[in-house]
DNA sequence: CGTCTATTTGAATGTACTCAAAAGCGGTGG
DNA sequence: CCACCGCTTTTGAGTACATTCAAATAGACG
């Protein structure tokens, strides 16, 4: 079956029982994506989770000067959204874009909250989630400062090859924190 | 009483009862810690999260060089550790040590793991607590790669006052990812 | 009071950015 | 199917940001 994708993903965590299932299935809603086409609007109330089911997609900023800095890439089996203005329920800072085909799940926040309550096994699988990103965020943290561009763009090329396939260049280089011209020079360089 | 900063803590988010209070406190085990002091060495595993109850913390990384990064501060009322490495059981890449006198409350990893099942509020509780560190670490990301370092320097002063009093400048600077010598000269230009 | 460390200052160097132009590539419409 | 358009990537010159190293000054602590 289709869903088999995003059980899976929940029951790396919890274990879910047919009812549950049921009432996440009917809470998951589940929306096509055409290349480049966004998800969500910089400025938008942030109402929704998405679960990639397939494809990709990316969260990034845009500054006054209309420069866009990537904050996160998402592929297959991960969770995305803006996660600030999700659980503060205000207008999103970041866009979501996706890169190609891509199938999401939604899930809506006020639809969420209800169901912690209604399963409140959901608690545990996403307290280990958000344990996760928050970890993966501070790794990213720890290696922006102590390593340097061309080392960060290999790990990235190494941690992430599905990205690498899909993203431009320049959406590379504003992940990493440089201008695509640099990450340009760096990688001959090398 | 003096246990009540923490149960305050844990009341933001979830309501306890007298008993669960009493297992919680009978779990939180606590240390008096005095200036400089290191509560995990970097290399030991990680068995604690720390919440401060008075004083203030710090936790680094340390390169093959000796250089060090400061990864995050900890004031009164917050939780510290090296997540990545309590999570997991693994040796600690991160240093914790006090700025001051302080008093911590230690929670072992093990009792934590058995609290959950105790009182699975518990992971509501922690679910919230990561979920608000994953969007800190996720604004510090997007600061960092969109605005100058004296801009981050002066926000890093309104936000946190109470940290710019006990920390030195070397570790401010290390938070922000720029040499102690570059943050005196920008300071003083501005 | 002396010692140790933090901070400041400056010069030389390296890293990264801006701006501009050229080359490459992919998609679209005729 | 080809020509064109728009966008990405590359390249280079000039500039700004940030580091290293060294030395002087200032502060903190025993």
């Amino acid at each position: 079956m289709e869903d088999e994708l995003i059980f899976n993903n929940f029951q790396k965590h919890i274990s879910l029982c047919h009812l549950e299932k049921q009432k996440l299935k009917s809470a998951l809603l589940e929306r096509q994506m055409g290349r480049k086409e966004i998800a969500l609007h910089q400025g938008q109330i942030c109402r929704k989770i998405y679960f990639v089911q397939s494809g990709s997609l990316r969260a990034f900023y845009i500054n006054e000067d209309g420069k866009e800095f990537t904050i996160m890439f998402a592929v297959c089996d991960w969770w995305i959204t803006d996660m600030n203005c999700f659980a503060n329920q205000n207008p999103a800072m970041l866009t979501i874009e996706s890169l190609e085909e891509s199938q999401v799940l939604e899930l809506d926040f006020h639809r969420l909250e209800e169901l912690y309550k209604e399963i409140p096994k959901l608690e545990r699988f996403f307290r280990i989630i958000f344990q996760k990103a928050y970890i993966r965020e501070q790794l990213r943290a720890l290696h922006n400062i102590s390593y340097s561009t061309i080392e960060r763009y290999q790990q990235f090329v190494e941690n992430y090859p599905a990205i690498v396939q899909k993203a431009t260049q320049k959406q590379i280089a504003s992940y990493l924190g440089v201008t695509p011209e640099f990450l340009s020079t760096v990688k001959k360089k090398k």
